[in-house]
DNA sequence: AATCGATACATCGATAGACGATGCCTCAGC
DNA sequence: GCTGAGGCATCGTCTATCGATGTATCGATT
């Protein structure tokens, strides 16, 4: 039984929320994830990866060749316009059916 | 583009919930999330009978054809105490990830 | 000098779930 | 006789998550 660590369908979602933060690389982005969810959200690098290509591909953000403090090349992803717009819409999809299911489950 | 009804992995907990208010055949469910989240929850029959199936298999719940008040046969579904049990944890897992998920949306 | 853990990328195959289309049947109302 | 609503179910497609695997660099420990 595959231990479930993301709602599926959400993980574009926080990775643009986490990108309005600044720019910043995956691995970076597991990292924020991870820490700001109190362990919660763990990213596998399988689910983590394809969805950035997916977000690049959309034209959600933008990649660059960077290398890190510590010297290490690192692909640095920054919001566009339109991620921005995404984002937005993507959260207001997500509360609006958040709240649909709450209603659901606290209707006794 | 297909249009997202549901959040993926939330549906089996939406069915349980929807069968702690009694026995219910799967139309009936489909209505009852339809009328109950505002017209957001809709479920096709391409999701909601296999979810049917699963619940069924795992033993979440027990199944009975009966008559309806209109005369037309209709499988009937109800609770077990195992699928009471199993609601409890899908429903704490959930409020736990959307909680994660809500943290870091509210995060600036 | 060798090893190991963390940092960093990426891909692959398996699995699973939601969805649209389709098909069958009955009943009520027009 | 037809249509729409009530009822069941399955099939194929698509998409996404996940675990495993592979590459490579760096710093610290052994």
């Amino acid at each position: 039984m595959p231990q479930q660590e993301l709602l599926p369908g959400t993980l574009d979602l926080l990775v643009l929320k986490t990108l309005t933060r600044g720019p910043l690389h995956g691995y970076g982005i597991a990292q924020y994830l991870l820490e700001h969810s109190g362990q919660l959200l763990q990213v596998g690098e399988g689910s983590l990866y394809p969805a950035l290509q997916r977000l690049l591909v959309n034209g959600w953000t933008e990649a660059e060749w960077k290398l890190t403090e510590t010297g290490r090349r690192a692909r640095v992803y920054k919001l566009t316009a339109a991620g921005r717009k995404r984002l937005k819409e993507e959260e207001r999809e997500f509360e609006r059916m958040v709240g649909a299911i709450q209603s659901i489950l606290r209707t006794v």
